[in-house]
DNA sequence: GATTGGCAGTCTGGACAGACGAGTGCCAAA
DNA sequence: TTTGGCACTCGTCTGTCCAGACTGCCAATC
């Protein structure tokens, strides 16, 4: 009875410190919301949830505020994703479906989370892992030096050009051509890697050193560490829109944005693809995000993620409508990269 | 005589401005600089100074820092460019040696330009239009879906996917392939362009739909509309270093540097690889622009550029390294692109 | 036992005034 | 033409003060 009234102000101090930005106290709490009970009945439920630990003064005799802890709970136990509403899903989907490439999916995916949830959008770029080898070219470019060219299920394209120790006649390049193009071509690349590592196995002498340089090219291009690496950023400029205490924190969090491999650890832990994972400030490692949280979720065609996508900003942020963004984006790009 | 003081005086304001971030009044410049007149004489210069345009006052009784036409004379008469260090020469080039792939190239002379400036630096994709055709592949994906892969002389690739409105043959898709092949790989993508056109024209009636569809395709990713739209920005977190009145443009910084388009607009400007455009403050089209200045160069093997890049920063940067920076940085990057 | 009204105490933020200091402009002298 | 001196102007910093907002606690009430 009293507990539940003590959450419904919990809710509603989070409620209204994230849109008001400033500490609220329990007489503008009864007058925003229709409690039906008085200033001072909330300062009793408010003195309990200190104690708790969920909310916080900033200094004595002012408003609370929510702590971290107070946060999760509030993420956790107090609020429904609220759906998009039927206007946001269409541009969301039209937005997207403007792309015919998979930078440009990434791209706009960016853009439309940060426009919806007027925070920093993260992408990063489907991992390999899963994917399987659409085809593998070899282009002579001179006697010694070839090209060698990578195309994946997901759209991605791989290229290297690698020095030959030996010449090769153009007749032997037609047959290694071949060769490889079976032993890979419509394999995962697990497989396929494998399969290239038994092909130079099987080879005689000597197109053996052949094969060796170019399956090792091939499998090095495979290796997704280069391309899990890759993310990209968008709407920094609501950076700026944080304002606050937040000034502070801008230097860090820019550096961060610029060190891929934090934003990656960041989105890491979002490897489902039906759930969202928040990190409330200092839950992270990084102590100079602390007063910053993330929203994150896996993408991908089926129920495993090939990657990642979230929003970071200041913990004071609207959890209910970036939850609800982030899972509206990341579903929408499952789909388009399912028919691509 | 006199006048000779007066610039000396201006290249001290600048200089000192530059480095402290504060006007600078009359006594402060006699003891930092070895003028060898009393601070009375330097009064007597700046009020010639202010009286010219080049620097102003902030308020009475401040001191003097230099105005958008101050930094202009600077750059233009007061200056030489001056040389990298052998170390740093050093640093550029194993830096940018690292790379194996056209996106690396950028990323990567993104990366230390913004570190060599400790500003923001921007690097434009190149231009396709002096680069040719290395190869173009063709994949049947199913019986009515193309791959499309188009393989630059620059290392960029660009890929699509097409549906054709008739079934294609394996045979025939063999045939198309080297034909298109022979009529387009090698030349340069004007050249290319024009030949599959012609391509399209000589093809007997059966066959020409595809074609058709085809080389569609192929112009239109040959097209470097797309490409010269790309930029990569980097060195963002140089912002929080700016300080100063700078946090108030922040924004309209950061909203800039997301705009692309504008980021395009500011290098366009600097279209041959041998001289460096500097644009300061106010003397862009954005208004609010007006407190950065852009130092930026074009690149490319050749004279004409294929490409720009450059930094972007507060009007009071050390525009002498700058600039220094932006042109070695730029040399690299068309020495490696022409070796690749 | 839960709730309420009242009251005293505490703290912040903003306004205000005054001292300080850096710097200028001008003028007369060298 | 340069220099030293002097009066003056402002912005910045510091300290003080007041209003406002909020809390915690207590006694009264439902």
């Amino acid at each position: 009875m009293q507990e539940d009234r003590r959450l419904a102000v919990l809710r509603a101090i989070v409620e209204d410190y994230v849109s008001t930005r400033e500490p609220v106290g329990s007489k503008a709490l009864v007058e925003r919301h229709r409690l039906g009970v008085s200033p001072a009945t909330v300062r009793n439920d408010m003195a309990a949830l200190e104690e708790e630990g969920l909310i916080a003064q900033p200094h004595t005799s002012a408003g609370r505020i929510p702590t971290d802890k107070g946060y999760r709970f509030f993420v956790d136990r107090l609020t429904e994703i609220k759906p998009m509403t039927a206007a946001e899903r269409r541009a969301i989907s039209t937005f997207l479906e403007g792309a015919n490439d998979l930078d440009d999916v990434i791209q706009r995916s960016v853009r439309v989370l940060a426009q919806l949830t007027q925070q920093i959008a993260i992408v990063q770029y489907p991992s390999l892992a899963r994917s399987s080898v659409r085809h593998i070219e070899l282009v002579s470019l001179s006697q010694t030096r070839l090209l060698i060219v990578l195309i994946l299920s997901t759209g991605r394209v791989e290229q290297r050009v690698i020095e030959l120790p030996v010449e090769l006649e153009p007749e032997s390049l037609a047959v290694l051509r071949s060769r490889i193009q079976h032993a890979a071509v419509g394999e995962q690349i697990t497989v396929a890697a494998n399969a290239l590592g038994a092909l130079t196995e099987q080879t005689d002498h000597v197109d053996r050193t052949h094969v060796a340089v170019i399956a090792t090219a091939l499998v090095e291009a495979m290796s997704n560490e280069r391309q899990t690496e890759r993310v990209v950023v968008g709407g920094t400029a609501n950076l700026a829109r944080f304002g606050d205490g937040f000034d502070q924190s801008i230097k860090p969090m820019l550096e961060a944005l610029e060190e891929h491999v934090v934003l990656l650890k960041l989105l890491g832990e979002a490897t489902s693809s039906d759930s969202i994972t928040v990190r409330i400030g200092s839950e992270g490692p990084y102590t100079e995000l602390a007063t910053t949280s993330v929203v994150a979720t896996g993408y991908g065609p089926g129920e495993e993620a090939v990657g990642s996508l979230g929003i970071v900003g200041p913990t004071r942020m609207d959890y209910p409508g970036s939850m609800a963004a982030v899972r509206a984006v990341a579903r929408y790009v499952s789909t388009i990269l399912d028919q691509a």
